[in-house]
DNA sequence: TACATATATGTGATTTTGTGCATATGTTAA
DNA sequence: TTAACATATGCACAAAATCACATATATGTA
C-alpha cells in the first residue's frame, strides 16, 4: 500500500504534476534547466522535485554530459498506466502557458547558440 | 489543476485511500462506525478523512436516521474515472484483512441485534 | 425527561512538507 | 589550471497535515 501512497502524495503536488504533465505530452526526455525555464521554478526546487518523482518510480533519469535527462519510466502495472492516463486527460487549457514555453524550448536545442540572443 | 491536486492530496494517506478502495470495492455505500470497525481507527479521525474526500469531491453522503452514509461520487470527468480505475487495480492482497472484516460488518447489518454478543 | 448511540469539531502537540539560501559535486571549455 | 555551466544537497524555517483528547450536536429510545 506504501507504493501507492508514495505515487499519490508525488502527485500531489503542482510543480510536480505539472512536471509530469509536460513529459506525458511531449513523449520527449526533458533536462533540469529546461524545465526550470519552462515552470520558471528556482533550480534546486525542480531537482528536488524531480527526486521524489523518482523515488515514487514515476520517472527515471539519464545523464548525457552534463545535463540529467528526465523520462517517464515504463509502468509495469496497471495501477501505473493509469495514473498515467488520468494526468494526460487533464486539459491542456489548464497548462496553455506551460505548453507553449516548453514547446519553444525544445526547438531551440539544435540551434541554442544561434538564438541566445533573442531574449524572452 | 488545484481540484487534480486536491484530488492526489486527498488520496495520499493510508487510512483515506483504504476508505476509498473499499467503497469502490464494496460497490456500496458504508456508514462511519462501519469504517471505524472495518480500519480500526479512531471515530474522530474517520470522521474528518471523510471530509477531505468529500471536499475533493471523491465521495458524497447521505444522512439516514442517527447514520451517515458515505458512497462514490459518480464521476462526470474522465480524470475522476481513471482514477478510480487505479484503485481497483489495487490488489486484494494488500487488503485482505479490512476486507474480511468490511464483509463480516456487513452482513451484520440485518440482523445485528441478533449476533451482538458474538463478539471478534 | 434522561440516557445511549452516531457523528462532527475545536484545540494543542507533533510530524511532515515545501522553500530559500548557501554550497557542494560534476562536467565542459578555455 | 581556472572559469562557466548544470545539477544536487545540507540546513533552517514556515506552512501544512495528522493525531489525540475533550466536547459538541443530532438522533433514537426508555
Amino acid at each position: 500500500m506504501d507504493n501507492y501512497i508514495k505515487i499519490f502524495k508525488a502527485l500531489s503536488d503542482m510543480t510536480r504534476l505539472k512536471i509530469m504533465w509536460l513529459l506525458i505530452n511531449i513523449d520527449e526526455k526533458i533536462c533540469v534547466s529546461e524545465i526550470v525555464d519552462v515552470l520558471e521554478e528556482y533550480q534546486y526546487n525542480v531537482s528536488r522535485h524531480l527526486r521524489i518523482l523518482k523515488d515514487a518510480q514515476l520517472i527515471d533519469e539519464v545523464k548525457e554530459g552534463k545535463w540529467v535527462f528526465y523520462y517517464l519510466s515504463p509502468m509495469k502495472e496497471e495501477f501505473g498506466d493509469l495514473i498515467q492516463k488520468a494526468i494526460c486527460s487533464i486539459p491542456d487549457t489548464e497548462m496553455t502557458t506551460e505548453m507553449m514555453k516548453c514547446k519553444r524550448r525544445l526547438t531551440m536545442r539544435e540551434n541554442d547558440i544561434d538564438t541566445k540572443e533573442e531574449g524572452s
